[in-house]
DNA sequence: TACTCGCACTAGAGCGCGCTAGTAGAGCGC
DNA sequence: GCGCTCTACTAGCGCGCTCTAGTGCGAGTA
């Protein structure tokens, strides 16, 4: 910068005004400064400006690298991020890699906000971080939490598949849960009471999973081994998300059942994945640009004014229907 | 920093060699002023920690937020540039955030090299970054730029999927195209090749597209209207990556083509994606922990000796026989 | 005793910027 | 001529840390 300076014959400060893009250099001068900055290749280096800033006006995003959702979330940040004036810094959970290592990551590059996309942390943790920093949560409710949150309303998009499925005759609907993954226990909740709802108490049946292929799978194994044992097939399957569902209809149709005709499968999010069957996934649609959107204006918004009460927003989800799905099989007499 | 020397009793200095476990502190400091630190809150500042080491340790990968294949990939990194005792900063290309906004986030963050998982960027450009930085492209070989690359030696692999598909008698095998994608040139060129060598030229055909889905959907829709004009199908398909795989077999099974009784489909990456098809997809395997190990290493390599060449690391691939290939349809008389 | 050595620790410069407070000079009205 | 404002620009401190070149001190050696 002191090269750009001495080259250009200015100070510096002029130069890191023309940088800033702020008011306080003539045209000439700024472009005379640019171009020798070009010559020199001379960069602005943001380490430097953030410490002498103060303010680094980057959000820390925290994502799952597998979870095929984030990447549509991940995809609305950037933009409305950018609108704001904001960086987006990327951090990925995975293998070996928690999310407290992913969000120190964050903290320690300057992030003055974090964006969670489905933590899994113990409330507890969330809401010590909401107190160190400005945090959201997407997907996960945590109201106990000094944390904004942003999600859909689980319980009415499990009701419309549910008063879907049972419409087409379905009864023993089962739930393939998602564990602590984001919106689990909504999606449960509301599960339980439209099987009350709708009368059928007695078909009622949560399997524990996860949000990931493999539950998926493993619970095929299982409704397969039961099945071969005597006891009935469900009709319909409720997942925890696509990618159980997709792991769900793995399993089952290289055992031969045919979806939809012998069961009807049903996912959650509209991820990419779920155009991608064949037959395409129905699924409950979040709108993960939406989403994004909110996430990131919450988080702005809290920079901007500290005292503002964590907020919620909960978006409207979407039975989307496709080709996983279809009239319950007829009941053999 | 300042706050936690005060409170005990030692110097900044010293607090400094404590956070970086650095020798020259008795163990007793060392345990009170972290104890201090910790009551404190205080963590220290990456941003001034960079500036004032003048490296900062840190690789940053640029990759595309739904090329299933990049989140293998980064999924490996992180332990390999742990061990390294190197940071990973992720920048996604996304719908309006081309190659050269993702690379210049990370610059500008100071990362020391930039790991580019498949570029699309023009050979000179990435020669200039090469130039300007350390830089490793992943998936795509760049000889004629100042990089390194990591990539697997594609003819080796197309080679051996065009063997087992003629072994199996099939006669009419058409490639989709990846486009300008990473390492489709070598594809398309040894699929011409292999044609060549089983003396099937005149059923030579290669389909434009791109590495994804939707490129494999149109290829369907077309393979099928052309059917529908009288044209035989092909009986096998050489795809340019997973993705498109799948998006072809969605068109195909959508209208009733049953694969592979029909038509056999062989893709190539083997990312998660490929056991997700209820059949598993037939598909070219590129190790991506091997990828990213090399890719991480070249980087630090490179920047611990500067005037070391760019070097190339050709992986060997596999063919991964899986549900959505097998033996040609009997042709009718 | 005088010295060297090694260990625990410190002073203070400097990393590359942003920013505040300020100056020099041009243009204006009176 | 004076004071005034406005624009274009500059000096220099400080952001939070690392790092070099030290200081002070007790133990070991001549």
């Amino acid at each position: 910068m002191a090269d750009v300076a001495a080259k250009a014959g200015v100070s510096r400060a002029l130069v890191s005004i023309i940088f800033r893009d702020q008011p306080g250099a003539s045209q000439e001068t700024r472009e005379r400064v640019l171009r020798v900055a070009d010559e020199i290749g001379y960069r602005p280096d943001n380490a430097a400006r953030l410490l002498a800033r103060g303010r680094s006006r980057t959000l820390g995003v925290m994502f799952t690298v597998h979870q095929t959702f984030h990447a549509d979330l991940v995809e609305g940040m950037y933009p409305e991020a950018e609108r704001l004036g904001y960086e987006v810094l990327l951090s990925a959970t995975a293998q070996g890699r928690g999310e407290v290592k992913a969000v120190e990551a964050l903290l320690s590059h300057r992030c003055e906000a974090v964006i969670l996309l489905g933590p899994d942390s113990a409330v507890a943790d969330l809401d010590a971080l909401g107190h160190r920093t400005v945090a959201v949560s997407v997907g996960r409710r945590v109201p106990q939490a000094r944390v904004d949150s942003v999600h859909t309303a689980e319980g009415k998009g499990i009701r419309q598949a549910m008063d879907y499925l049972v419409e087409l005759g379905h009864r023993r609907i089962v739930h393939i849960d998602g564990g602590r993954g984001p919106g689990s226990a909504e999606r449960r909740r509301a599960y339980r009471a439209a099987m009350r709802r709708h009368g059928l108490e007695s078909g009622l049946r949560v399997i524990p999973g996860d949000h990931t292929e493999q539950s998926g799978i493993e619970t095929g194994r299982l409704l397969l081994a039961e099945r071969d044992g005597g006891q009935p097939l469900p009709t319909a399957v409720l997942a925890g998300n696509d990618r159980c569902a997709m792991g769900l209809l793995m399993a089952l149709t290289r055992a031969g059942v045919e979806v939809p005709r012998d069961l009807s499968v049903v996912g959650y999010d509209d991820s990419h994945l779920s155009h991608l069957m064949p037959i395409g996934l129905t699924t409950v649609r979040q709108d993960a640009v939406l989403m994004a959107e909110h996430a990131v204006r919450f988080a702005v918004e809290r920079l901007e004014d500290r005292e503002l009460e964590p907020r919620e927003a909960v978006l409207d989800p979407k039975l989307v229907v496709r080709g996983t799905s279809g009239p319950a099989p007829e009941e053999p007499a």
